[in-house]
RNA sequence: GCGCCCGUAGCUCAGCCGGAUAGAGCACCGGUUUCCUAAACCGGGGGUCGCAGGUUCAAGUCCUGCCGGGCGCGCCA
């Protein structure tokens, strides 16, 4: 689109006492208005004229200058339409010589952005709630990479705290099960409950939990220490298969506990500063004076011992000595702003002048339509099992329309991962999802299934056209007028990627291609593409080529896969 | 009680830095397959943009108050 928006953008410079940055080029309301428009509002006031009178007037003036876009004023607007067989040709270009890069700049210049993603704690099995966080940060940070930013992406393991006291103990107690190879968060889940209700009748079981907590802590490399290990391995490996499944990486993988033998360091870091009080034993950062009625942050519990706010700030150091990032994003819910505001307040309380560097990406809550999820009270929806299911459903319907299908399973597992992440990333994050297995497991209509088998039926035509050898003759991008919306959409995805990018959003992917597909099947079915006048069939196989193109990157971004058969 | 966030069609959501008659999907009703995948497409009904003020040439969009919902609020993570 920058090819049609810059010499507009001149040209309207040049004839108003406006710099070129400042004009503001909106879509028409309607498309049949034009492709770009420029409102004249603003100009009133200067030049003392009506704007319908300014925009004939500049209508007229820019008009002549501007090479295959047509100036008209309607109204208060100059609508430009650019001149269909340019706009095609054009487009088709850029898309072509670009392929799957198509989209990516060198905005970022290389510059290190940290993103801090899923974080799952270990012993526990991953929820639906932590989809969220693992498909929004790997989504941002597929679009940050595009945008020529060096990025990282850490998994921040919960894998400290008192409750693994009580864990090892339970393993301590009542022993190894064969289900602890087989299915061991299962397992860990069962003796952690167990644990938890035999504690309330036999008080010695709680300081056998406290004991093996503090063994922990002290760094002895003794028993309790060894099944604290392995409980974290064994919770890593089954981690591992999701992600494997959902196509998430990371470039590193810490602990909580990692961060142990900084703490005390961390903690003298912040009290040199100048800024800790001692308050009802506790070692705390007063705040009030950053933000009135923000509570204090915590350092330390009267008993010395340290909390998570501690822990995440020596994360932070360390990250921020290890990487000097140009942003460090949080990938994190709703539920923790104040905890990441308070990080920052105290940042901002030690003078250090990288704190707007930290960010909060947080994201809405999901509940389930019977309250909030609940591990303890067994409400919870357990992302494996949404995983098979939506696969099952992908499966169950290849089956019925397309029995022939080669790869079926696999593709069914496309499919239907495809459509929990989509579902997932298709509203703006910072809005709360109430979890519906319905509308999970819906693959029509606004859906990631709707969008791969769009680009499933365009690579369809592209096959065709391969075995049959068309296509060959020189294209008439003149005959592709009537896909002008499809084209004029494809040209807006990098300055969606960057949009994107600026306010860590992927929504703003997902409802771009979600357009894109709309415009797309709508010209499908009005128009054949084999079998046509040779330039119109090339001219049309051109279109096709792009658009599968550019649905198929909007996917990649997304963490989707984009099966040529479906 | 205090703080933060959300409130657009029956439901789920778009709406670009305030700009031209508020747009999709689902659901409902009607239509489209001798034709490149009908997981699609086309048409129809359905909206006081939570309420009340204010700023502006112009407010779904900005400001204030209220109502409704969500989340959070010192020794959990």
């Amino acid at each position: 689109m920058e090819q049609f928006e810059n010499p507009i953008r001149r040209s309207l410079a040049a004839h108003t006492s406006l710099p070129e940055e400042q004009i503001r080029l909106e879509v028409p309301r309607d498309a049949a208005l034009g492709d770009l428009a420029f409102p004249c509002f603003t100009l009133a006031k200067t030049l003392r004229k009506a704007p319908p009178v300014i925009a004939a007037e500049l209508a007229e003036a820019v008009g002549g200058e501007l090479e295959g876009i047509a100036a008209a004023a309607t109204g208060p607007y100059v609508n430009f339409t650019v001149e269909r067989g340019l706009l095609a040709r054009s487009v088709i270009a850029k898309v072509t010589a670009e392929g799957e890069r198509y989209g990516h700049c060198e905005l970022g210049g290389g510059e290190t952005i940290v993103i801090d993603l899923s974080s799952p704690n270990i012993a526990k099995p991953m929820s639906v709630g932590h989809l969220r966080s693992t498909v929004i940060g790997a989504a941002v940070q597929r679009i940050l990479d595009a945008l020529g930013y060096r990025t990282l992406a850490i998994n921040h393991i919960g894998d400290w705290g008192s409750q693994f006291g009580k864990l090892v103990a339970a393993i301590d107690r009542w022993g190894d099960s064969v289900e602890m190879e087989t299915d061991p968060i299962r397992a860990l889940l069962a003796l952690y409950v167990r644990y938890h209700e035999e504690e309330a009748e036999d008080p010695s079981l709680a300081e056998e939990a406290r004991r093996c907590f503090q063994e922990l802590e002290s760094g002895i490399d003794g028993p309790v220490r060894a099944r604290w290990k392995r409980i974290t391995a064994l919770s890593l490996g089954e981690f591992d298969k999701i992600y494997a499944r959902l196509g998430v990486s990371f470039q590193l993988v810490r602990g909580e506990a990692y961060f142990e033998p900084m703490l005390d360091e961390t903690v003298e870091r912040i009290e040199a500063a100048g800024i800790t009080e001692v308050s009802e034993g506790a070692l705390i950062v007063d705040l009030s004076e950053i933000a009135e009625g923000i509570p204090p942050c915590l350092l330390r519990k009267s008993d010395g011992t340290t909390l998570y706010a501690t822990r995440d700030m020596a994360a932070l150091f360390h990250r921020w000595e290890e990487y000097t990032f140009q942003r460090c994003l949080y990938v994190v819910g709703a539920d923790q702003k104040l905890h990441f505001r308070q990080l920052k307040a105290v940042l901002e309380r030690m003078g250090l002048d990288w704190e707007p560097r930290v960010e909060h990406v947080w994201f809405g809550m999901l509940r389930l339509p019977e309250g909030k999820m609940s591990t303890r009270k067994g409400r919870v929806v357990f992302l494996e099992e949404v995983l098979d299911r939506a696969r099952d459903e992908a499966l169950a319907i290849i089956e019925e329309k397309n029995p022939d299908l080669p790869g079926a399973a696999e593709i069914a597992e496309q499919v239907g991962v495809g459509a929990v992440v989509f579902n997932d990333l298709k509203r703006e994050r910072i809005k709360d999802i109430e979890f519906e297995w319905d509308e999970v497991l819906s693959f029509e209509g606004e859906t990631g299934p709707y969008v791969q088998y769009t680009h499933a039926r365009l690579a369809s035509i592209l096959r065709r056209a391969e075995a049959a050898d068309e296509g060959g003759a020189n294209p008439d991008f003149s005959a592709l007028a009537d896909a002008a919306g499809v084209l004029l959409r494809i040209a807006r995805f990098p300055a969606v990627l960057r949009s994107a990018g600026a306010h860590a959003e992927p929504s703003e992917v997902t409802t771009w291609v979600l357009g894109l597909c709309r415009e797309v099947n709508g010209w499908y079915t009005q128009h054949r593409v084999l079998g046509q006048e040779p330039a119109l069939t090339a001219a049309r196989l051109a279109l096709v080529g792009v658009a599968a193109t550019a649905i198929a990157r909007g996917l990649a971004i997304l963490g989707l896969a984009a099966p040529r058969e479906m």
